[in-house]
DNA sequence: GATGGTAGCATTGTTGAACAATCCGACAAG
DNA sequence: CTTGTCGGATTGTTCAACAATGCTACCATC
């Protein structure tokens, strides 16, 4: 009799449960650095100097390196034994294959929109907003945040925590790319019209019109983002071929 | 003049260079624990103890609270804070989300399979004969392995990276779940004639049979591992709900 | 008998120092 | 211009120490 209370509570409390559990330094700093690289604060390539880093957070080296470790497994950067980590750099295979991602989980997504309980779009009609309302006032950065939600509030409509989680990666990834880009800030604004209409042909049902305009969206962007790539390598043709080769 | 050749070395020593660049200590450790946390010789929710394990290794703390962390990034394992890291134990929720995934991966894998360049399905044919031959001499342990090759091997199609190592991180959580289903030979066995369907149906190029027959495929696993669960917390409700709903 | 406190022990969290191994740049020699 | 070589700087890894936390058992109280 008392049993389904106490099922009840114990339901409710889980939640809060996050919250009173501290997290261990190493994610903390984990936390840190992942928000120092997305934003760009540490660009593509930096050297993340465990002396440096550890004596600035005022955290051992033991406990810096614990932090690598997960951010290195984000693929946000790289370990190169011996001599440390570095900020990851994106080469346009890595775009390509991200878009492949990125069409994937966005396609199912917007199909899978047609069954999926009333509310669901909630989140993307929001981010649709806020992604106008910051480019209203022109709040560029805003302005880009909100996109990325866009689309993770897209891959949410599939339910998997798991999908969500991946989501949140390639973004990441996605947004270390941008970084490689001049004015990201135009980048992003360039496609919030487009989010409205995906957004709307949803909230009518139209399914199939969607999934077109997705693809379309995905497909122009990944093609400016790859040319944007080319013209940089031909602009930094100044090191040998060979040696570029034998570096990665 | 001579920059061509160069260039050539270059390019054929890169696929060496992961060979004679040994790995950290760390990542040696996450390997082994990984391989015996899915050959199930640590059962899910064993605990990993730092200084026992340390001390089999020949490892310090430090180094392996490392391979910890990535074995936790992976979800293989949880890390409960002052309470230590456990091998995962994974709920039929879980069960349900990475059949979600694994419907969304293989599904676009069998619908890419019709513009796949010719011997691409080299791989999955042999994984196919390989899980027959295995089975044939009893060997099942070889015969299981078979079986998540083959859909590794079809997850390959689509020619991605991060599809790839997503499709390893699923398969291995996969093999958890396993360990709890009561001989798990069996469960294999029973759908390696339907690997060699799918297989055969795509070399005939019937992209739509492939795709339904992976669909009942991915039906009937889910169903079978599901109500596995189902009984198994039946038969374990001695334990009170609410304690084990708030040791999550 | 059930609840609540408390002391002790084991384990984890984190740090700092230490030393070996490795990389990198500079500089000299052929 | 290429090839050794040397020294400084950084990483790889271990070890020891201490604080913080969790668990268990025991005891007291109602």
């Amino acid at each position: 009799m008392g049993e389904q209370v106490m099922v009840d509570w114990s339901a409710r409390l889980g939640s809060g449960r996050e919250f009173v559990a501290r997290t261990a330094t190493a994610d903390r700093v984990a936390d840190v650095l992942r928000t120092r690289i997305i934003e760009g604060l540490f660009p593509p390539g930096t050297r993340l100097s465990e002396e440096a880093i550890g004596q600035v957070l005022g955290v051992s080296r033991n406990t810096l390196r614990e932090a690598f470790r997960l951010l290195c497994h984000e693929r946000l950067a790289v370990h190169e034994l011996n001599r440390g980590v570095f900020v990851r750099v994106l080469s346009a295979d890595d775009v390509v294959d991200l878009y492949r991602l990125r069409r994937l989980i966005e396609g199912a997504a917007v199909r899978a929109a047609g069954q999926c309980p009333p509310g669901a779009l909630d989140a993307v009609r929001a981010a649709v907003s806020d992604g106008e309302h910051a480019a209203a006032r022109e709040l560029w950065r805003e302005a880009g945040t909100a996109d990325l939600r866009f689309h993770q509030a897209l891959a949410g409509l599939l339910g998997s925590p798991r999908i969500d989680e991946l989501m949140r990666g390639v973004l990441a990834e996605l947004r270390l790319v941008f970084h490689v880009m001049p004015s990201r800030q135009r980048f992003h604004q360039a496609y919030l019209a487009r989010n409205r209409e995906i957004c709307e042909l949803l909230e009518a049902g139209n399914v199939p019109a969607a999934e077109r305009a997705l693809t379309v969206y995905l497909d122009d962007a990944e093609r400016e983002l790859v040319s944007a790539y080319r013209e940089r390598d031909v602009g930094a043709e100044s090191m040998g071929e060979a040696g570029k080769a034998l570096s990665r």
